[in-house]
DNA sequence: CGATCTTTGTAAACGTTCTTTACAAACTCT
DNA sequence: AGAGTTTGTAAAGAACGTTTACAAAGATCG
């Protein structure tokens, strides 16, 4: 299943070449896998010498999963097939209700739309959410911008009323596995990238690091928390409850604050972004403010994690096509020069939905090999070996 | 070899119950290690009803290792046996040379001192030393305190003129393997953590993850380096070319430098401390300007890592016995509160000595055991499957 | 058009490795 | 001394992947 997630569709005899495993051992596998709704065998009439090959890819057709991503003002789910392609005609936006009742009836009936309408069976929901989450016991901790889902485990309560296997991301996180399992899909070279950070800039500033293949979480999930390293003394107060976090200054939003501070009205990224694109309105002074505080993070980012690879969401940079140059420029500044060296700094492509659906994913197909500790072996309801790891 | 490196010694039966796998298995292992010289069994007459066991052990009169630590002012080389106790009479402590040649020939002629006189098998050499060190080349990158690495690749060095397998690690990641195998050992409870962060503000300010069970190494092992991220504007000039890094504001040296610039003369951290014992020296007004970066540092390893307890090497907390209480206090102050109630902070009590020890061990064990993706598997001339990870 | 070649996919025999089963060794307790 | 208990090893059995062999399905070519 690595190999068709990493390679796409492709016959028994690649996967035997690519993985080096024997034909027999690869046939028996794919048929448990195909009994087991996972891949599907389709036709391709490829020209070629020989016998022509029964191509297979990860199922579309027989078996499907659901995306849920939630957000401060609104949140979408949206159903995809395992091969991670999102089908945007399902997609279901709604605003985010304002309590968490309400937000798991209002997925669970986006779900049911998506589920009745089809044949196909789903299974299984990935939930991307801001905040800080407790992956060992899957829970929410504390999220400044969607306060409802503290304290609570969206992914239990929908697997209860769903019958589905959910599993819950940190957006940051989930962004990171999007970005491994299906960035960069043109040329190619970041899937399977094993040692790169995604940063997103965007409403605050969420960190998602892979290391070594896997998903930082350190113990309880809250690893990468960037946003919350104390930056200004006595600066802005941060939805954390501590003042002048990094957040607070160097991320879309805090552009935008400084931006609504000037005009004397609230602005948003969005409105900024269109208003510099026509003209209307100079931001010059406020990229000025936050540009430090951004390279200062990215600097951080080189020095502690050294990642081959820097992925960066954020809207800001739709606002002029040197903003990114000029911040690589200040960050190859005052960064170690090897870690620096090492480290290519790009835009990402994915989104939260790819994220979330990546999530469930790799939790289903993980789950059916016993010893892969991903994202998602600190799971105390999963580990399919219980005593194992208390005997080391 | 896990469970007595754990568990300490035990017999055939002891490793059975604990790792789960059937008694023949576990004697047909034993026996290979046994020939391999990497275990021992050694006589104790342990009161009991049944057959008495015959206890076995990480071999330490048939096979040793050697450490070896390299240091600004001195280096040291010492023997210890597969259980990572050092043998402290086998020290050997020397001046570190000026050039790169004088260290290798210096330490060469020191390890053969320590195996011509023995006659048991050493088995390799691990070595700790500062600065930036490339893990897939093993080989030094920049060190600004013990430049005479730089570019230079002693691991490879000194195994060809000794003949037996060497390796390096940067002495944080050091600090962090030996804490891993060998810490704590009154208490137990942090060997084998799997997600702790070692802090080493001596010198500089060093820093190891072990996250998830593994050093944190990053694309090319500089991953870590907490000690340069830019913490004061125009600050002083560090080792490594930038300005007001953390490393010259938040270990014993920057505490020192500030107390040398007070008294106006030179006065190392081990002095300081001597003075303050017996009263000739106040260096509290020194402590209030250190202590709010050592505490940012803490803060952000707590917000990045989410470790479950941090382990921090530093004489300066010699100096009083409520500094540490006082870093902590401040420590919770400024950080966000989920991460910082899930991590407990304490005094490191491993050395670089034991580190390295650790680190040649580790290498020894792992090799043994194909597809083992500790901190050594992305070494180049290592891979005992050469080709798999490619083909993925 | 049919023989040959090439590649694909599966069935059967073989090996390796761990497990289950059986048993000898060594010591304590009565 | 014999029963009981625990340890350690040898031999048979199960699981899984590999090698070997071969049928299937098309392209190539005389």
């Amino acid at each position: 299943m690595r190999v068709l997630q990493r390679h796409g569709p492709c016959s028994r005899a690649d996967i035997t070449r690519k993985l080096g495993v024997t034909a027999p051992t690869i046939s028996k596998a794919v048929s448990s896998l195909l009994q087991g709704r996972l891949l599907e065998e389709f036709d391709s009439k490829q020209e070629g010498i020989g016998r022509p090959a029964r191509q297979l890819r990860l199922a579309t057709e027989t078996a499907r999963v659901i995306g849920l991503v939630i957000d401060a003002r609104d949140s979408h789910v949206v159903s995809a097939g395992l091969d991670g392609q999102l089908d945007q005609s399902s997609l279901r936006r709604f605003d985010t209700p304002k309590t968490y009742r309400g937000l798991i009836s209002k997925v669970v009936k986006a779900c049911e739309e998506l589920t009745n309408g089809r044949s196909v069976e789903t299974l299984g929901l990935g939930i991307s959410m801001p905040g800080l989450i407790d992956y060992r016991q899957q829970k929410g901790l504390l999220s400044p911008n969607v306060a409802i889902t503290n304290g609570q485990s969206p992914a239990s309560d929908l697997t209860e009323k769903l019958g589905i296997d959910c599993v819950m991301l940190q957006e940051a996180h989930s962004l990171c596995l999007a970005q491994h399992h299906y960035g960069n899909t043109q040329s190619d070279p970041s899937r399977g990238l094993d040692n790169f950070v995604m940063l997103d800039i965007g409403a605050g500033l969420g960190m998602g690091v892979m290391s070594g293949g896997r998903v930082l979480t350190g113990h309880s999930g809250l690893a990468g928390e960037l946003g919350h390293l104390r930056r200004i003394t006595d600066g802005r107060l941060c939805g954390c409850g501590n003042r002048g976090c990094l957040e607070t200054v160097a991320c879309d939003s805090a552009l935008a604050w400084l931006v609504s501070q000037r005009v004397g009205r609230p602005i948003g990224i969005e409105e900024i972004v269109q208003q510099v694109e026509c003209g209307k309105l100079d931001v010059e002074s406020e990229i000025q403010q936050v540009l430090p505080h951004l390279s200062f993070a990215i600097s951080a980012v080189i020095s502690l994690y050294n990642p081959s690879k820097i992925f960066i969401c954020g809207r800001m940079f739709d606002l002029s096509d040197s903003l990114f140059e000029r911040l690589i420029a200040e960050t190859a500044a005052g960064t170690l020069t090897p870690a620096f060296a090492d480290c290519e700094i790009v835009r990402a492509n994915v989104s939260k939905s790819q994220g979330a659906v990546a999530g469930i994913i790799e939790y289903l197909t993980d789950s059916l090999v016993p010893g892969v500790d991903g994202l998602f072996a600190s799971r105390t309801n999963v580990s399919s070996v219980p005593d194992k790891s208390a005997r080391m």
